[in-house]
DNA sequence: CCATGTCCATACGCTACCGTACGGTTGACC
DNA sequence: GGTCAACCGTACGGTAGCGTATGGACATGG
């Protein structure tokens, strides 16, 4: 009857602050956006109270915050990293993009993020990560070879892009190509952003082969 | 001191239930989303109280519902009606994205809904203007004389980038091109989705990895 | 074996909101 | 000028969540 049994039966472990952060990140990405981060329900998904949690925090604000902050260092930087590993520019936007964007869905807790805007401590992380990640696309832009202007532009392009089919397969995934034609939707965006083009100069009309 | 008195000086006016639909659609635009659709405050801000609420509908949900249906119509219509005018395709598109987005900002009332989907009424709503907009999106590109697939593709394209530019003006407006450089940013951007090019069948050329 | 700091449960008060009950006002029409 | 229905205010009960108070339980070092 020592603690021991009971720590293996019925995982009584005590709670730390990072398992509260990581449940409120949980939730939100389930669903309800930031109102799922409400400290009763939370206790009892863990199965404990409020007394544990007043103990870890000062308030549902602080957890918030801590869970904002995880998400920020651990969601971009790992993704950025994992397609570093590509020498050759482009294919790396392209693995980029094949792994950020799926025939449905995307990163939920992403999504609820991006739709919890009005709240100042969300606005801030988001405006971080948004920045961030648009920086490493203009940049990548740049190493293809276009100058800053155009390569700045063509990052925004292409974030732009991936937010919009974010969204798209969250509120109506049925408008997205199938899984069959996804590669070709996404050859034809990477077509798009990556064509370079006598632009600014006249009329759009010719079509300029490599 | 009499009544009459009272009524010109604090409109005391009767409300109805397009009174009230047309509160819970600028509450939900002013921020905070579906969840400003509360009663009390909406009561408050019509100089009213609940008595009038309950009257008009049965519910809150009754209250949403109402409002959304008003804002499906409205909405998605008149900009197509708006931009119709024009005869040559290429310039509707142009016009449509000159007016539909801008530096910063974009619909309030949009972005608020787009991050309300988890409830359900809000997602059939978005659904139907989304399908209804991608559609006439695809439509224009067939006018431009591609064929149904890359039209299709090519409208998706088109209205994710409208979508992400929108969500990017809200959440991060600092990382969106100034008010000078915006011209030639859209003008890419068009650019990119209007450039025909050797890839609209078959297999991607030798772009592709390998 | 007991003392102390760590961690947690229980119980409480507070606020914001939804929905209901019911009585009062207003105005059109007879 | 009375009547009836449309319209609204007031008062109430119910729920969900935040934050606080307080008394344990549990481990660890003395």
């Amino acid at each position: 009857m020592d603690m021991v049994q009971r720590r293996q039966q019925t995982k009584k472990a005590r709670l730390s602050a990072r398992d509260w952060a990581d449940a409120a990140l949980a939730a939100i990405g389930e669903g309800g956006g930031l109102a799922a981060v409400a400290v009763e329900p939370l206790a009892a998904r863990l199965g404990a109270t409020k007394g544990s949690f007043y103990w870890h925090f000062g308030s549902r604000e602080a957890l918030i915050e801590a869970a904002l902050a995880r998400w920020v260092e651990t969601d971009t930087e790992e993704i950025i990293a994992a397609v570093e590993v590509e020498p050759d520019p482009e294919k790396r936007l392209r693995r980029l993009f094949t792994q950020v964007t799926r025939p449905a869905g995307g990163d939920p807790l992403e999504l609820s993020l991006l739709a919890s805007t009005d709240h100042p401590q969300v606005a801030a992380a988001l405006r971080q990560v948004t920045e961030r990640r648009i920086g490493y696309l203009a940049g990548l832009f740049t190493e293809l070879g276009f100058p800053g202007d155009e390569a700045r532009r063509r990052g925004l392009m292409a974030y732009s892009f991936y937010l919009g089919h974010t969204q798209l397969g969250h509120a109506a995934p049925s408008t997205l190509p199938s899984r069959k034609e996804f590669p070709a939707y996404l050859e034809a965006a990477m077509d798009a952003l990556l064509r370079r083009g006598p632009r600014s100069s006249g009329h759009p009309s010719r079509t300029i082969d490599s």
